[in-house]
DNA sequence: TAATTAGTGCGTAAAATTTACACTAACTGT
DNA sequence: ACAGTTAGTGTAAATTTTACGCACTAATTA
């Protein structure tokens, strides 16, 4: 854990991730040690890194999650953080929490910049703390204003998808339905299955796999991977859905 | 101006004012004082201000600027904010500014919200320090990495235009010509006049005035304003152009 | 081994959207 | 009054998106 003396005062980043599987879309909640409250992973920034660099740290740190694309989606100031719990609860619950005594992050922060990311949460087990993979519409009361983060993140999300590196998203390897089933969850839409697969392989940057998905009582799909090069490419151009 | 102590340590809002006219788009910069060195307007953020009153206070402090619509587009991190001129040419430069001097936002600040605006550079004289409207293209080195921050509000506002109160960022009155204008030159593209008419009917949103524009050597256009009402209705649907 | 389920890949028709394009009207300056 | 300039307007063609049909394949299950 990092020296006290490091981190930017009443500075946090705070994390929005949304676990995606098969049709379904979820956010990631911690609870905080020895409470029954619920908040998004988040953490200190250290004058040593980036921005991106501190998201990515603080969500390995309270998480386990490690190398996922992290993508900044807003600045939440300095007044009102206290949404759903007043300062004093607030207050009361992370300092009864002995991680977070120990952490010079304190209830103080009042600049909180926000990141989303998205995994596939069949493989995410965080090793550390009491978690809870939340469905969009379920989620309860979070500390601090971390309800309204989830709501902006969902927003950015969507704004977003028509650019991002949906590589990023997905595992490896996939397949045409799993990223028909990523865009119709996100998007909250259906899609033609066969127009949806015309319209993917014209950007030509997926990469069909010799291998199958068996399993299921039908015949195996395909597996495809991404072809970064031919995917950045395409990015310059400006891709749609 | 503020006490010192209610403001957030290092951290600061930075604006990046776009000006608009006719078919000039350009940024407004503030020489800081007793020296030769460019930056955008920026202040420190107070503990009792959201971001956005900051934004606004610090725009209106540091050019007289007041009443615009401003958006938040980035958040700037900790490490490698000296791009153009180091931390110690930073430093002598603003702590030989008497204005400077006494507020207590230093050089110091790691983290900076970013924040945009477009307003009429003809209408707009900031009274207090010295100035420049300077074209997109021809922007000089600035402090920080300011020249960052003009870029990213640049690609920033280019997607916002889709979504965005388009309201806010033409006089009370215009023409469709003068809506045209901003579209062209934010978006760097021509659009055909009917078409962009017709484009902008079928929303709805428009008011005809029973006023002309007149004084050009021409007939006259009508002029028009936003049916404010009708306008969120649209933005809720989601207006593209 | 037949029925079922779902992926793959082609096509095509309908619908919606985008683009292209030409004339008349109203004002100013001379 | 006339030349120059920009405003205002409708329709048809081209393109893109959407809907959906069909033939075929390959697995599961009853």
């Amino acid at each position: 854990m990092s020296d006290i003396n490091i981190n930017i005062p009443e500075v946090s980043v705070d994390c929005v991730i949304f676990g995606f599987h098969a049709t379904d879309l979820k956010v990631l909640l911690l609870k905080v040690d020895d409470s029954e409250y619920w908040s998004l992973p988040r953490g200190a920034v250290s004058r040593k890194e980036s921005l991106g660099m501190a998201a990515s740290r603080v969500l390995e740190e309270t998480t386990g999650i490690g190398n996922v694309f992290l993508q900044q989606f807003q600045t939440f100031g300095a007044v009102d953080r206290y949404k759903h719990y007043s300062k004093e609860q607030t207050k009361a619950v992370l300092e009864s929490s002995k991680k977070e005594a120990t952490e010079s992050l304190s209830y103080q922060s009042t600049i909180s910049i926000g990141y989303y990311a998205l995994v596939d949460f069949e493989k995410i087990a965080p090793p550390f703390k009491e978690y809870q993979w939340c469905a969009i519409s379920e989620i309860p009361n979070l500390l601090f204003d971390h309800n309204d983060f989830v709501d902006m993140a969902l927003v950015a999300l969507r704004k977003d998808l028509r650019y991002l590196p949906i590589a990023k998203l997905l595992p490896e390897k996939f397949t045409l339905r799993d990223m028909q089933n990523l865009y119709e969850t996100i998007l909250d839409r259906e899609f033609d299955r066969r127009n949806f697969h015309k319209l993917l392989m014209r950007y030509e940057f997926l990469i069909k796999l010799p291998e199958k998905r068996k399993g299921g009582a039908n015949k195996p799909p395909n597996l495809y991977k991404i072809d970064v090069e031919k995917y950045e490419t395409a990015l310059q151009d400006g891709i749609s859905y």
